[in-house]
DNA sequence: CTGAAAGCGCTAACAT
DNA sequence: ATGTTAGCGCTTTCAG
């Protein structure tokens, strides 16, 4: 590797000549300056970024720390943090939290140590079902910045970029209630996240501020160790009044319109379908689904932003909360 | 940040000391070692990781460089990647090449200058179809290691884990041969990877080996500006004699099935259908997709083993290919 | 058993 | 305009 020492030898000048020439200085002379430089491209010199991240207490770079990977939404928060970091100058260190409070732990104990000047998060689903957040908060008193996205807790004080969760559930459910659905179910396997919480809670209130929806809301929450696919199906089968369908997580909606396919239910005539899917891979069906877009590089990116800012003046940026719109997309599954 | 210095202070003893403590040396008394063990432990000291590197020339970290992780099967060999590198004891950073040949030389260029201590990498789209790999062969000639997986080079000589593409594909074609098809086409969309001429050579080789089979091969390939569902619906409208599809890329198999099943064609009885999805999200079809599993988690994790046995002993480990078998897995669209 | 000192590669205040 | 020096936090050799 070259160094600066190499350089400095190399040209007969001290290493801090070599420093300074390299970063322009207008304390070295244009004529030392060229040589330095045409020296340096010569011998592709790169600084070593572990040196200067030593000497500027700087690391330029962000942990990221993200329960599932496999989890298309948050792969794809993920590539938005990515492209946005790489444009602002920054690296990002990745970790998976698996959805286990103790590997959050651990990656947050090995990242706080210098390596990165801040992290980028969604919790673990055990650390929010628990709500045990304190090893976030450690961080945090370490004044060390954390931007949470998603999925957050009332009880950390940091900057957070959600969607409107709520809202877009609200929304999705009125929109089935105008095309006239009398049956609509809502469908949950993110029941303990606080983002299905959100969700169901936009569900209720929709049907209850119509007046004319006679039925009671059903919430059919699906747990873990459930077959989805199974769940879904008999509920198709034996209870076939239902004809709207609010699913608030990545998959139960795609699972759906195949059983409903599968079943010979019309949709979206005598079915309609509106999940939080985001436009990917999943729609290759046939109609498409119609969804909630959370408009998921959008959060991504408002997460470095927001990061970024708190890192350039620690002291004086507030603690914001940054709701990002979702936004109704209606395609086949819906009339 | 607690350092070595505020621990020397506190205990009025010197810094080469309280390191020394901390690493158990026989060169300290037992006393001092439990007391700067308790201060230590007490202040939450934890060892700057920056200052350790710079001290060892030796990261921990590995940079891993991806063509696109909305890619499921990139997804999922990083999710492995990340889950064996924690394992051992070693950090991810994490760079997506978005299949551009200048965003995969500047992360190479970023993180070859002391950040990481070698690489793990499946090249880019650009960088394969150009075959322009001289920022890979440099990076090696820094005798920094590489390890490529999937997609790789015979111009670049390093680690490399692969999957048996002409083998895999070789096998699905001959299975549906063994089915009693007539008409099998190939489908792909990747027809310019490495990945995607082997296994074409693969469907091939298949039907030229049986005397019995009597069409051309029919090799469908789909570029990326066109309507991969369009295609594919044309397709099997106009030509109904086609009773077997190899889909040797992630999508075009799922996309197939939809489409069959859209077109009322009896899958698996009238037309067979086997992809290179992987088991994933994409499967929530009814029937399922048979498809040649490519062991995704053994790439990942086989491409850290090999990485770090060559950061361990970086001269005398030979540069080897790890083929990992793939394998036939038939569920719903084969006989 | 403990400590002083050098050095990893870099920056920057402070001479000259 | 250039050089000297100190120091970021750590490890390690060498002296005591």
């Amino acid at each position: 590797m070259v160094t600066l020492k190499h350089l400095a030898e190399q040209l007969n000048v001290s290493i801090s000549t070599v420093s300074k020439a390299l970063h322009d200085s207008n304390e070295i002379s244009p004529d030392t300056i060229e040589r330095v430089k045409a020296l340096a491209k010569f011998l592709n010199y790169k600084p070593n970024q572990l040196a200067v991240s030593l000497k500027n207490s700087k690391t330029n770079t962000i942990g990221v720390i993200i329960p599932n990977i496999l989890n298309h939404f948050f792969a794809k928060a993920l590539f938005a943090i990515e492209q946005e970091a790489t444009k602002q100058g920054y690296n990002i260190i990745t970790c998976v939290s698996n959805e286990k409070h103790s590997k959050e732990i651990n990656s947050l104990q090995l990242l706080s140590n210098g390596s990165v000047d801040g992290f980028i998060m969604s919790i673990a689903e055990e650390t929010q079902v628990a709500n045990k957040v304190d090893h976030i908060n450690a961080i945090l008193n370490q004044n060390i910045p954390i931007v949470l996205f998603d999925r957050v807790s009332d009880d950390i004080d940091c900057g957070k970029v959600i969607i409107d969760d709520f809202g877009a559930a609200y929304e999705a459910t009125k929109y089935l209630l105008s095309e006239g659905r009398k049956n609509i179910i809502l469908l949950s396997r993110i029941d303990e996240l606080s983002v299905g919480k959100l969700r169901a809670k936009g569900y209720f209130k929709a049907l209850d501020d119509d007046t004319t929806y006679n039925e009671e809301p059903n919430c059919i929450t699906i747990s873990h160790d459930e077959s989805i696919e199974e769940r879904i199906e008999a509920l198709l089968t034996k209870n076939k009044k239902i004809d709207g369908i609010v699913a608030v997580d990545n998959t139960t909606g795609v699972i759906a319109l195949h059983k409903a396919l599968k079943l010979n239910i019309n949709v979206p005539k005598d079915l309609s379908i509106i999940g939080f899917s985001d436009e990917n891979v999943l729609q290759f069906t046939d109609p498409k689904l119609s969804t909630v877009s959370q408009h998921t590089l959008d959060i991504g990116k408002a997460s470095v932003e927001m990061l970024i800012n708190k890192l350039k003046d620690k002291s004086s940026v507030q603690n914001t909360t940054k709701t990002i719109k979702a936004k109704l997309i209606l395609r086949g599954t819906t009339k």
